[in-house]
RNA sequence: CGGGGUGUGGCGCAGCGGCUAGCGCGCAUGGUUUGGGACCAUGAGGUCGGAGGUUCAAAUCCUCUCACCCCGACCA
C-alpha cells in the first residue's frame, strides 16, 4: 500500500473527546472514526487489524473444533418473549417494528436464535456435542458508551454456542474454549488474568472473565499473589473471619489490640437496650461504644422489583449489589430513598431486624461469624448490645452478599487480596439448560430419554479485544501493534526522494516485498524524514525500513524495529527473504 | 437516570455585546529544503450545534433544545 493513497489522515493533535490512550491513539492513526456515540467506522489501517484478530479467533475456534455459521441481526421478539430474557436485557435491546406491525430486536446475542436452531437440528445424542459459532455484529443500547472502542453500541463478536449431553460434557466444551481463548490471547500479544466472573444477564451458573490489567478497565479484580485465586469484585468472595479487624476504624485504646473474637464474650449474653443518642452510623456507634465496626450490625434498605427489601450485613463489611440481586433474583435494584425508608417503618440510623415484622430480610452470612453484634433497637437514640443470629431475629434469606476489598482474605488460602482494574476481553459461560429446555432444544439420550442440550457461550468482543492491545502495548510515540496483528509488517520509508537512485530503489524494495507476500505500507510522500518517522511510529508498524542516499552507499537498506531504539543495515541484495527472516523470528504467535 | 464539562473551517484552540470572526496544524499552488513533526509566498475553506427571545447591533446576553465527553448509577 502506498501511503499517499491510504484512506485516513494521521493527526498531529487527538480530537478532545478521546481521553483514554486507545481512544486518542486509534483516532490519531486514522483507523477508527467516531459517527454517534458508542459507534465507529474502522478505516482502511484499522479494519486490517481488525480483520487480522478475527482470522486468528477464526483458526482458533476451527482447532477447537468450532463450526463458523452466520446468524440474522434481526429477531423475531417472541424468542426473546420465549425463553423470557426480554426481562433481564429490558432497555438494552433495540427494538424494532417492522410494517406489519411486527415486533423485532437487533440481536444483543444470539442463545435464543441458536438454541431454536438446535431445537430443529439437534435430535440425538450422536449430534453433540456441538460447537457453532460466528463473527458478526451486536447491538447494545448501553446506558453510557464509553472509552472510544471499550464500550459501544455496535460492536464486531465472536460467539460461540455449545451443545452437550450433560453437565461433565459441558465442562469438557468449557475447557476448550478456555484453552482456545488463551491461545488468542497470547498471539494477539495480550497478557490476561481468568478471572470468576459474575453471569449477569446472560444467566447461568458459572462464568468467567478474561482480563486486560489496565487502569482504563471498567471493572474491578481482586486477586490472590498467593495462591492465584482471582474474581471479579462482582462474583469475588472473601474469607470473613478476621478481616473485621483491619477494616474496623481506628478503635479507641483498649478495643484496639483484641481482635472481634477476643473483644466479645464466647458466649451469647442477654440482649440489652442501651442509649447511643445522635450516633447513626456504624462508625459514630462503634467509636462511642468502643468497639471495633466488626461487632456491629449494618441495615441497608433496598428497593427491588418494587419491593421493600431489609439487608442486614456485618458492619464492616459492605453489600455487593451484584450479589444481592442475584440472591433477590431480581431485575431492578437501588437504594431506598430516605422517604421509602420511613414508608416501610424504619428508623433510619437505628434499624436492626430485631422486631421487624412483615419485611423480607436478607442477610449476610457474616452475621453468623460472631456473637454479641451491636444493633439498632428500631428507636432514635437507642441500640441493643448482645444481639444474636437466630436468637433475637429471623432473617427471609441468609447469602453470601459482602463485597470484597483490596487487603480482605483470600476465601481459599487466607491470604492477602489485591486488586486491579481490568478490560473485559472475553467472557465464557457454562449455561447449563434453562435457555435449551424453555426454546425446546432437546435431544433423545442412549435410552431414548428425551433431554435438554446442556449450553454453553463464550464472547470475544473484537473491537474492544483491539483497543486493549493498543492499552498494553503503546509509547509516547503511539502504538506498538504485535506482527500478528499489525496492519502493515514493515514500513518502507524513503528518504530523498528527489533522489533519483532513491526512488527507483525504494520502488523495486517494494515490488520485490510485496511480490514476497510481505505487506508494505510503502511511504511514497514527499514529506521531511521527521514526519515519516513520527507516522511510522504512531502507526505502530513493527519493522521501518529506511532507504536514503547514505544506506545506499552501503548497498543496503536500514531496519529499525518499532520497539527498539537501535537501527541496523541489511544489504539490499536478496532483500525478501532476510525480511521474512526477521518478521517470522520476531512473530508472537 | 443523577452530577460535571464542551459545542466557532478537517483537527487543536482564541474571541464572550461593536467594524470584514482570528490563530496554529492540516489542505491547494509555486519555490527553497530533507536522518525525528523545515521554511517563504499565494490561496481555498466557517449556517459560530439548533430554535426562539432581548437589542440599533448577538459567536458574545436570556430561555428552550440537541449532540458529544467525563464521573457515578447501569452494563456479558
Amino acid at each position: 500500500m502506498r501511503f499517499s493513497k491510504l484512506f485516513g489522515k494521521t493527526l498531529r493533535q487527538a480530537p478532545a473527546e478521546a481521553e483514554s490512550v486507545s481512544h486518542q491513539l486509534l483516532l490519531r492513526a486514522g483507523m477508527i472514526a467516531q459517527v454517534a456515540a458508542g459507534i465507529y467506522s474502522y478505516l482502511p489501517s484499522g479494519w486490517r487489524v481488525l480483520r487480522k484478530i478475527e482470522n486468528i479467533i477464526r483458526e482458533e475456534m476451527d482447532k477447537a473444533g468450532g463450526q463458523e455459521l452466520m446468524l440474522p441481526v434481526l429477531q423475531p421478539f417472541e424468542l426473546w418473549q420465549q425463553s423470557g430474557r426480554y426481562v433481564s436485557f429490558g432497555q438494552t435491546m433495540f427494538t424494532l417494528t417492522d410494517r406489519k406491525e411486527h415486533k423485532l430486536a437487533l440481536g444483543p446475542t444470539h442463545e435464543e436464535v441458536i438454541a431454536d436452531l438446535a431445537h430443529r437440528y439437534v435430535q440425538s445424542y450422536r449430534d453433540l456435542p456441538l460447537l457453532v459459532y460466528q463473527i458478526q455484529t451486536k447491538f447494545r443500547d448501553e446506558p453510557r458508551p464509553r472509552g472510544g472502542l471499550l464500550r459501544v453500541r455496535e460492536f464486531i463478536m465472536k460467539d460461540l454456542y455449545s451443545f452437550d449431553v450433560d453437565e461433565a460434557a459441558l465442562d469438557e466444551s468449557y475447557r476448550k474454549m478456555s484453552q482456545a481463548y488463551q491461545n488468542i490471547y497470547a498471539r494477539c500479544g495480550l497478557s490476561t488474568s481468568i478471572v470468576e466472573a459474575d453471569s449477569g444477564a446472560i444467566g447461568g451458573k458459572e462464568s468467567h472473565e478474561f482480563m486486560v490489567i489496565s487502569e482504563t478497565g471498567e471493572d474491578e479484580m481482586v486477586f490472590c499473589p498467593h495462591c492465584g485465586y482471582s474474581a471479579n469484585v462482582e462474583k469475588a468472595r472473601i474469607s470473613k473471619d478476621v478481616i473485621a479487624v483491619s477494616r474496623s476504624p481506628e478503635p479507641s485504646e483498649g478495643a484496639a489490640k483484641q481482635s472481634p473474637s477476643e473483644g466479645a464474650a464466647k458466649q451469647p449474653l442477654p440482649l440489652e437496650e442501651i442509649a447511643t443518642p445522635e450516633q447513626k452510623t456504624i462508625e459514630e456507634v462503634a467509636n462511642f461504644l468502643g468497639v471495633p465496626s466488626s461487632q456491629t450490625l449494618k441495615a441497608v434498605f433496598y428497593i427491588a422489583d418494587r419491593e421493600f427489601v431489609f439487608v442486614v450485613i456485618r458492619g464492616d463489611l459492605e453489600v455487593n449489589e451484584t450479589k444481592l440481586r442475584n440472591t433477590l433474583k431480581c431485575n431492578e435494584l437501588r437504594i431506598a430513598t430516605e422517604s421509602e425508608v420511613a414508608e416501610a417503618g424504619m428508623v433510619a440510623g437505628f434499624a436492626s431486624p430485631i422486631g421487624i415484622k412483615g419485611t423480607k430480610v436478607i442477610a449476610d452470612d457474616s452475621i453468623t461469624l460472631g456473637f454479641n453484634f451491636i444493633a439498632g433497637a428500631n428507636k432514635p437514640g437507642y441500640h441493643f448490645k448482645n444481639a444474636n443470629y437466630p436468637r433475637d431475629f429471623q432473617v427471609d434469606t441468609l447469602a453470601d452478599i459482602a463485597l470484597a476489598h483490596q487487603g480482605d482474605k483470600c476465601p481459599e488460602c487466607g491470604g492477602k487480596l489485591s486488586s486491579t482494574r481490568g478490560i473485559e476481553v472475553g467472557h465464557i459461560f457454562k449455561l447449563g439448560i434453562f435457555i435449551s429446555e424453555k426454546l425446546g432444544a432437546s435431544f433423545l439420550d442412549q435410552d431414548g430419554v428425551s433431554r435438554p442440550a446442556v449450553m454453553g457461550c463464550y464472547g470475544i468482543g473484537l473491537g474492544r479485544l483491539l483497543a486493549a492491545i493498543v492499552e498494553q502495548s503503546h509509547d509516547d510515540n503511539g502504538i506498538i501493534w504485535p506482527i500478528s496483528v499489525a496492519p502493515y509488517q514493515v514500513y518502507l520509508c524513503p528518504l530523498h526522494l528527489d533522489n533519483p537512485a532513491v526512488t527507483s530503489a525504494a520502488e523495486k524494495v517494494y515490488q520485490e516485498l510485496e511480490n514476497a507476500g510481505i505487506e508494505v505500507l510503502f511511504d511514497d510522500r514527499d514529506e521531511s524524514p521527521g514526519v515519516k518517522f513520527n507516522d511510522a511510529d504512531l502507526l505502530g508498524i513493527p519493522l521501518r525500513l529506511t532507504i536514503s542516499p547514505r544506506t545506499l552507499q552501503n548497498q543496503s537498506i536500514e531496519t529499525k524495529w518499532r520497539t527498539e531504539k537501535e537501527t541496523q543495515l541489511l544489504p539490499l541484495e536478496n532483500l525478501a527473504a532476510e525480511v521474512n527472516k526477521l518478521l517470522i523470528v520476531n512473530k508472537c504467535d
